[in-house]
DNA sequence: AAAGCTATTATTAGCTT
DNA sequence: TAAGCTAATAATAGCTT
């Protein structure tokens, strides 16, 4: 009946190549952290948050006690002398763990003897990603003004082609159903159905400019 | 030797009255939940973070392959609507559980309160017209997407039609220049540049449009 | 109190259905 | 594909040092 075994195995701690296997794994080890995470709150009596990001973009969220807003909004308005301070000591917590490997953990305890600014340094670098993605979206508008050092070769220029000729016949079919509904007084309201998702035509163009600042994430761990 | 029992008992999850007894769980437990976090991170590919406050105001952090600065601020700004509202009750782990009393969701203002420094404040400030103009180059962008709902009277879609006509003409324009150019014999060869895998983009494609999936309401125990 | 120990409970990997 | 099973690993409660 049981060919190879039954049970678990010692598994070691890199990521799960099989995407079935992984989507698996994850579901299971998301609940227990946050069974954990519901338990820890209760006993303890402290408020927990935690955020997962999937690498398709998918948010889980946990909150105890509280909502998770409120968490996080007490997490951003700390004043800097209570924000918690960062170094690159390792923890004891992980001197006997064989798996750990700290380059990209940050594990940050607060402690009121520190007054870091670093909110200042935080700011400063949303600013900088916010100017990054602004150039960005200069750039996907110069694309659709025709600038010849924009487009470079003819696939680009086909394509976008495409897509201005595709949001023209759109725009057309909106004008003949707001011209019929001006005439007759039918009120149009199937538009969002019959038409293909703008959302599409974002990600691709997008894609196109291919400009994509990641921001850095200089990564840090810290003993309690 | 051992005068009552060695090894853990079954513990009932209710709060721990001791003060040194709850001081120690949680700083046991808390290890547990970072490792099971920092496991998951690794095993499964996901961004996460873990913000915990005592009921003192002791703040514990972490967060696993990203400064959690990274993480709250892209969860801080996907719209409200995506944020993923759930409940535990649905959740079979909580089913038991008599201690859980659910709370309902709000909204979240964008504003910071502050009571910081004058920097600080000229920093919000600056992201806050960072994120304006943001708003602004998106809505020129959608534009060219023609998307009907945007667009509600007969005299925008004469605006629309005629801005995309223009862009239309330029790239053909454009296309025209090309096609003489290669018609000399130069091949274009670089689709792959032209064309970038869209894998590799989809993350930032979302961050950058807001379109995260988010896990809603009832299954933030299913499977992604 | 902080760190170490270990019996016991809890989680879960790989399987079957 | 999702849900259930169970042997095996992993976490940890209550203890000692």
């Amino acid at each position: 009946m049981w060919l190879l075994q039954m049970g678990r195995t010692k598994v070691e701690i890199k990521k799960i190549e099989n995407q079935t296997n992984r989507q698996v794994t994850f579901s299971k080890r998301r609940n227990g952290i946050i069974k954990k995470s519901y338990e820890l709150s209760t006993l303890c009596d402290v408020d927990v948050a935690v955020l997962m990001f999937s690498p398709s973009g998918r948010l889980s969220l946990f909150s105890a006690k509280k909502r998770i807003e409120d968490i996080l909004w007490r997490f951003v308005n700390l004043p800097v002398h209570e924000r918690g301070h960062f170094s690159y000591e390792s923890s004891k917590i992980w001197s006997t763990r064989k798996n750990y490997s700290p380059k990209h953990q940050g594990c940050i305890t607060n402690s009121p003897a520190n007054d870091q600014p670093e909110i200042v340094e935080y700011l400063q670098h949303e600013i900088q990603r916010s100017q990054y993605q602004i150039k960005d979206l200069e750039k996907q508008l110069r694309v659709f003004e025709g600038n010849p050092t924009e487009i470079t070769s003819l696939l680009e220029a086909e394509y976008h082609e495409q897509v201005l000729e595709d949001a023209l016949e759109r725009i057309c079919l909106q004008k003949e159903a707001l011209q019929n509904k001006f005439s007759t007084g039918y009120i149009e309201s199937r538009i969002d159905q019959v038409y293909p998702e703008p959302e599409s035509r974002t990600l691709i163009t997008r894609l196109m400019t291919g400009n994509n600042n990641v921001t850095n994430s200089n990564n840090i761990f810290d003993d309690e």
